[in-house]
DNA sequence: TACTTGCTTGGAGTGCACTCCAACCTTTTA
DNA sequence: TAAAAGGTTGGAGTGCACTCCAAGCAAGTA
């Protein structure tokens, strides 16, 4: 999908030669998990189960990451927010990697997230309405059932 | 969720029976798990963990639970839809159990957990946004960048 | 050269919230 | 009386999403 031919140049820290384009610019996993707040260790667990696409290494085998991947990974934090099983992002991931066929499947897995958090939202306003009832009643009564 | 007419013939034990006030209703841990939707398991684990005042028994040692308790469950079960941490919810029974003079910190975890709720909506929201975005794009495009 | 820093791996460990098991006991039904 | 249905217990097991470990390699610094 992208052009990347490996610059090449430098092997560890932020190399950002002047010279490069910017989308070319090249990420360890230290600097990845600073700007993510995802774990080193979580990181390359993704990459394991699958939930990365194939992360570019250093002739010494070091991952450097694209701003690519990062936009990847933003993706992906928001669908762990909405709180879809690891398992279906992998699944999701798959797809993409398969290629533009799967637009249809890509959709239907995002549309029933999407419900799922419509419903998550409905149930935490429910909640919220009972937490505050109760709190009122606390703040009011302060002598009430024990409950 | 909680049908008033349920039991009134449960055969086991000390059940006072048909002239006995509602308010003397008692539940097996089966009546109970279908009430709630929790399991049986479930249910006995939230007593050993702390998370239910003492439930009381029949004279062979079988939990018969009141309304007062499937209302507490009810509570519970708002709570767990919050996120809730068990340990946390714990903590709140046992305030309960200390009595009166822990109102004001009983409130106070309330609080932080509707100020957690609260965040977790926004953030759902701010996901749902960016999947709407998303199945917008593949409803459109249908062929754009993978990701 | 020695040390420090940062990265690599497979696999083991952790914490949470259940979930189930085995062995046993009452009560009800056939 | 026998079997079925439902209950009891402590403790072990499960699935998820990380989280950490040990041993080792490569590059930069004093």
């Amino acid at each position: 999908m992208i052009d990347s031919t490996t610059t090449s140049t430098t092997a560890t820290g932020t190399n950002t030669t002047a010279t490069a384009p910017l989308a070319q610019e090249r990420f360890t996993i230290s600097e990845v998990a600073a700007l993510t707040g995802l774990s080193a260790h979580t990181l390359r667990w993704y990459e394991r189960i699958g939930l990365m696409p194939h992360v570019d290494r250093t002739h010494t085998g070091q991952r450097r990451f694209t701003r690519r991947d990062l936009d990847w990974l933003a993706f992906v934090g928001k669908l762990r927010l909405t709180g879809m099983a690891v398992a279906d992002m992998v699944r999701y991931a798959e797809l993409v990697r398969e290629g533009s066929h799967t637009h249809d499947q890509r959709r239907a897995i995002l549309e029933g997230t999407r419900d799922d958090v419509v419903a998550r939202i409905a149930e935490l306003q429910d909640a919220l309405a009972v937490l505050d009832r109760k709190i009122d009643h606390y703040g009011t009564i302060c002598g009430g059932t024990p409950s």
